[in-house]
DNA sequence: GGCCCCGTGAAACTCTCCGTTAAGAGCGAT
DNA sequence: ATCGCTCTTAACGGAGAGTTTCACGGGGCC
């Protein structure tokens, strides 16, 4: 069971977003991908599903740019993955009528340990444990 | 995150092994195939892996066919998932050294919480609830 | 208008998944 | 010994998804 690069630049890029969302101006999308080394005109497309999930919010002309269409504590890990991946454990089971009950049932509990914690985790979270990390070297 | 089809045939036939565990007799790939649907060509390499994986054994011959190496109860879900797709949980962002602590943070916490689950799964369970709701029938 | 940025679609490439084919090797019966 | 049954192994190829790049369109601000 492997992730596509796609999820993990999406939520890089959201990290990225929830770094900033305090100071009120737009990030473009050359300095997300530069900073992640992210492929730009890859990064465009993961913007434009995170956007038209209701994520991000975009903005064009010359001070143009994204940022966060919600505070960072509304935003959930699992959010950005189903936001470019669709439904973040699927089996081709489901929807197969012939799998046992039995079976089925054990890729529900899989499918519900994953969103489980990947809806409890939220970014945040993410920004403190950063800015807590960088405060430890201070002490 | 998409399962393939191949972690679900692996799940049915150690499912249809560990059914037949208690009688002495091997069965047949044959067998496993038709009962599920399964291209048995396609089944055949499973089951080796399944088998350099330590999970069943196999007999030639006339009387020949797979059956389990080990009782149901000791064989966890998560096993034969491992068998057939390496690591249960991988992101790319495991082995990307530019990748910010906080984020490798929560693949962990997400590879964690699926294979916790997976490894807590063990057939003989499975076994057990498929008869139990068979004698709720009877009663 | 001119610049800067996002928006969109499509092409090319790579890689994995899925299933098939075919030839080889162990076991038992005749 | 030969034959039939079954697993063993390697290799092939079509299909589809993931990744990246390119080119052009369009909105907003000076």
């Amino acid at each position: 069971m492997k992730l596509s690069v796609k999820s993990d630049y999406a939520v890089r890029a959201v990290l990225a977003l929830a770094r900033r969302h305090s100071s009120d101006t737009a990030t473009r999308v050359e300095t997300i991908a530069a900073e992640h080394g992210i492929p730009p005109n890859y990064l465009v497309q993961i913007l434009i599903e995170l956007k038209s999930g209701g994520l991000v919010r975009s903005q064009r002309g010359k001070a143009g740019g994204y940022r966060l269409a919600r505070p960072p504590a509304e935003i959930s890990f699992g959010e950005v993955l189903r936001c470019v991946h669709g439904p973040l454990f699927d089996s081709p089971a489901f929807g197969d009528p012939t799998c046992p009950p039995e079976l089925r049932q054990c890729w529900n509990r899989l499918r519900d340990a994953v969103e489980g914690e990947a809806s409890r985790i939220h970014f945040q979270e993410l920004i403190d444990a950063a800015s807590e990390k960088n405060r430890m070297f201070y002490i």
